[in-house]
DNA sequence: CGTACCATTGACGACGGTCAAAAAACGTGG
DNA sequence: CCACGTTTTTTGACCGTCGTCAATGGTACG
């Protein structure tokens, strides 16, 4: 995928000097940097990884588990900004600061390296250079369409979280939410009652199956789609 | 649309007799780039300049009136994504297509300067490279808190704006607003009349002034800031 | 001076928040 | 394996904020 963004954009030196890429060369550097140049950690459940206005020194992948990053208003409001399952990067900052906090939502193996390092490669490397744009344009987008999730009503934002959710795991029927109620509450902007309610009401219409409160099984795809407007 | 490519087309013409040779452009910022490879364009109130999902081929820095950028979704609702006022560079994509749509709030004077010359620049000079991510961090912070603007209520919303623009004008005690109150609306997700009645709320608690419609005073900033929560 | 467009104001209702309690799930140690 | 305390989730009753619909007032521009 960033290959393919960066053969687009041609930023690279290759593309800059019509130089086909080889189509069987690494998929994604930047991903291969951190996997080769990282350290792996473990985190328990609810543990700070980093917090915000924190130095920030490392750039983070994750292994196994889920994160979140959040902000908290000054009146103890809590708005989550994003969720990271395994493969996602996160963390990663253009300026020197962390923007959010993020903790492990569960026990959690994240892969850790210093930004330093990447810096310093995407100076040599202008693919590095480009995947890093990249990776921050992929989350400038995602955050874009959060605001269109958080001005639209209680049900279209379930509905919307649900099927972002199904796109990021394996198999996109039966989805296993690794937070509480209340963790998709502050990031859709509702309650933890309306969410559960609002859960309820999907059920009710049969458009989805509450296997256990975490197992949730998405019958009528179409209807969701509908609904999601 | 029809107004578009003709401009895009005069820009072409412009930009390849006008273009300094790259040799002669060594360490610049990516602002002081695209004034000195871009060609300024004037656009009528409310035109076009670039539709969601056409090819992002330019990028554009606002010299004279104001631009929105937005989306509008399947019913029919808007969301404003942004305000671009003199100065502000908006339109840069990591991906080849504009994610939003963008239009002139009133009529305006617009740079406009070749993607791919900035990139191409890029992969020469370090330095426009970092300003580029830069950019798109800088605007991935600027979406981060219009989500926390978000999940606020109606009055700590238009507090939270009047605050937004004040920082961004020279006198940041009378403000002069280019847009309706229609088009704050949808970049705060209320409706027109919520915003309208909230500002009258406020000036009548003497924390601001409608000396007209579109010129407001901040008279108590420290209220308005508590308010902002 | 008239015609759009924009802004304000009012009445009313629905959606979602708040508070409270019960039920279910989970983990821990006996 | 069960008993217990804690956390999470669900459900209910009520209420406030903000959206909707409608009418009026203001402003800019031809």
């Amino acid at each position: 995928m960033f290959t393919q963004n960066a053969i687009r954009t041609g930023f690279t030196r290759r593309a800059a000097n019509n130089l086909p890429a080889p189509a069987q060369i690494s998929v994604c550097s930047l991903s291969d940097s951190i996997n080769l140049m990282g350290a792996t950690i473990p985190y328990r459940r609810n543990a700070e990884i980093f917090g915000e206005n924190e130095s920030a020194d490392y750039v983070y992948k994750v292994v196994k588990g889920a994160v979140r990053t959040y902000k908290v208003l000054a009146d103890g409001r809590r708005q989550i900004g994003a969720f990271y399952l395994p493969g996602d990067i996160f963390g990663l900052e253009t300026d020197d600061l962390h923007t959010f906090s993020a903790e492990a939502i569960g026990d959690a193996k994240i892969l850790v390296v210093k930004r330093s390092a990447l810096i310093a490669l995407a100076a040599r490397e202008n693919e590095v250079a480009c995947e890093l744009w990249s990776m921050t344009g992929q989350e400038l987008r995602r955050v874009q369409d959060h605001i269109l999730l958080l001005i639209k009503t209680a049900k279209e934002r379930v509905v919307g979280f649900l099927l972002e959710m199904a796109e990021r795991v394996p198999s996109s029927k039966h989805i296993e939410l690794p937070m509480t109620r209340q963790d998709i509450a502050d990031y859709l902007g509702l309650t933890m009652e309306t969410v559960s309610r609002t859960l309820g009401d999907l059920e009710r219409d049969a458009s989805i199956e509450l296997a256990s409160a975490r197992q949730i099984v998405l019958h009528d795809r179409g209807a969701l789609g509908r609904l999601n407007s």
